[in-house]
DNA sequence: TTGAAATATTGAACACCGTTCGATAAAAGT
DNA sequence: ACTTTTATCGAACGGTGTTCAATATTTCAA
């Protein structure tokens, strides 16, 4: 017992995640247990418990990296496409290709329920503000007409729709055994949706 | 221990059944278990684990009937809008309507995962088609110019951004907390999708 | 330098979970 | 009346996250 002679808590938390992100790149989350990350740093189980409060907040922690993981991939398209819209296709691509190569840790982030009564805590949703904004500037340059309050519908229902299209590449569960490619119903969404968009003059239909 | 003297295979389903769902109309299936359901039917948990084999095909049987339940509210709809268009319209709104209404039932739909190597049971996968079915044939009837295979992509789009959106206003993890009405979002890309759609003369842009 | 406070770490216990299995009682079939 | 099938159970197993008192180490102050 007692302290090691060599702790370090940020040492220590990279530890874990860098564990745990290694076992999410072969298998699924529900595989994962906390007592299996504690043998696998060589630690007891409690000694967990006690850094991160509990083993939803780990894995918390977990999907704030993967988000970051996924923003580092989504922020260089904003210098390499100053088109709007063609910058709105790179991100919708990039997005479902970041989800189809780390499906576990994807995955983990949107199935993820925090206990009851606990909300969200800043530094998780200031991330996932991030992200919107990414598709929310694409619609604010494309038609200034647009106002503001249409801009922000537009950019929650793409938003929602490119992840419903991404949920079903990954399990297609309630989808037909017809394995539609994702890619391509991205670019479908994105074609009829923006084709009307485009030409919208500032007022709701 | 021994045979009840009034047994009866249906009835004993029955049972299991709607009381699950009584239990899921108030909780979600997070808090629901197998040792639970067998106190609150009176029964021994071996004996559930005995006629549904394991704890996951009771949830997959549950599943089945909340699609029975979602299927029955939709089917009045291909009666009462003959147009495909308007009866799509319809279509997307009860469902989120459903959705809206019974939070824990349809979330554990689309949050079970089968055991792994087990795949999805036909009378089960027969369900799903059907419902897709409803979306794609209004597509069918819209615009008789496009041809099979892109309707079908079509019908796989909307579906999916119909799923998402319906799951993002359920909890609104990874959503802004500008709580935005789902069924704005849905008419919102049933209005900009198909504009585009219906103009489409039969060719791929 | 000594003593007190804070910290890190543990192992044992707890209350759950789904599942397996042998025993047993009742029904069904011959 | 006897056998087979079926329904049911209780006990056990290995797993889960969590709590908590105990302990060893470091840190800090007097």
């Amino acid at each position: 017992m007692g302290r090691r002679n060599d702790h370090n808590p940020e040492e220590f938390n990279e530890l874990v995640l860098t564990q745990v992100e290694e076992f999410l790149t072969h298998l699924p989350a529900s595989q994962l247990s906390l007592r299996k990350v504690a043998k696998m740093i060589g630690y007891a189980p409690s000694t967990l418990i006690h850094t991160y409060k509990n083993w939803s907040m780990l894995l918390l922690k977990v999907n704030a990296r993967t988000l970051d993981r996924l923003m580092a991939t989504l922020t260089p398209l904003e210098q390499k496409f100053t088109d709007p819209e063609q910058r709105l296709y790179a991100i919708a691509e990039a997005y479902c290709a970041f989800a189809c190569k780390q499906p576990h840790l994807w995955t983990l982030v949107f199935e993820h329920k925090l206990p009851a009564g606990m909300d969200i805590p800043d530094w998780m949703q200031h991330r996932i503000n991030q992200l919107f904004s990414l598709v929310a500037n694409c619609l604010t340059g494309m038609n200034s007409q647009v106002n503001a309050e249409q801009t922000l519908l537009s950019a929650n229902t793409l938003w929602a729709s490119v992840h419903g299209i991404t949920l079903l590449a990954l399990d297609d569960k309630l989808s037909l055994n017809t394995n539609t490619n994702p890619n391509e119903m991205l670019v479908d969404l994105l074609d009829n949706y923006l084709l009307a968009w485009k030409s919208a003059q500032g007022e709701k239909r």
